[in-house]
DNA sequence: GCCAACGTTGGC
DNA sequence: GCCAACGTTGGC
């Protein structure tokens, strides 16, 4: 058996609904990232989304907004279950179980930065300027990364902890 | 299938 | 709180 290439992407949280810090304190590290609402989205939760995958754990709509950490996949697109629970802020009455429309995957704490690389400072780091999440508008919340984006804002997050 | 109106996201 | 940029909905 041949291992695909891993693949990056960038997970968006609004901390008040779920933070690095609750990911932290979850068991195992570890939860299902669910409640993502948007087709885009849900095509590569549950197409494109590998075991081994790596993810920056983005904060939005804070001040400031930025990565704040690295998760790892863990588990692979599976629906949502939350679409089928009346009682969820994510219940979908569209959804059947026998053909689901939301996925999620799981994903594990790897690593929390100590600081937070913040979108400006993103925004200002050469070879980042077309990363997705620092162009205007970009509103997805599930965003692939690029290999060389990947290992230029890791080289960020180990300068910005040593400095 | 077009597109106007409406709703949401999210930086600022 | 503003508002630009997207997404979704629904009339036609």
């Amino acid at each position: 058996m041949t291992a695909l290439p891993k693949k990056y992407w960038l997970f968006k949280s609004e901390p008040e609904s779920f933070s690095i810090a609750d990911l932290a304190k979850a068991p195992n590290q570890t939860t299902s990232w669910e409640g993502v609402r948007n087709y885009r989205a849900r095509n590569i939760l549950r197409d494109e989304i590998k075991v081994g995958d790596e993810v920056f754990f983005h904060h939005s709509s804070t001040n400031p907004p930025g990565i704040v950490g690295v998760c790892s996949i863990v588990k692979a697109g599976y629906p949502d279950s939350l679409a089928l629970n009346p009682q969820s802020e994510y219940f979908d009455p569209a959804d059947a179980k026998d053909n689901p429309r939301w996925y999620t995957v799981d994903v594990k704490l790897m690593r929390k930065f100590s600081k937070m690389i913040s979108l400006t400072t993103l925004k200002e780091t050469k070879g980042l300027e077309k990363m997705m999440v620092c162009q205007r508008g970009a509103r997805l919340s599930i965003q692939p990364v690029t290999f060389d984006e990947w290992r230029i804002v890791n080289r960020l997050a180990v300068r910005l902890e040593t400095s």
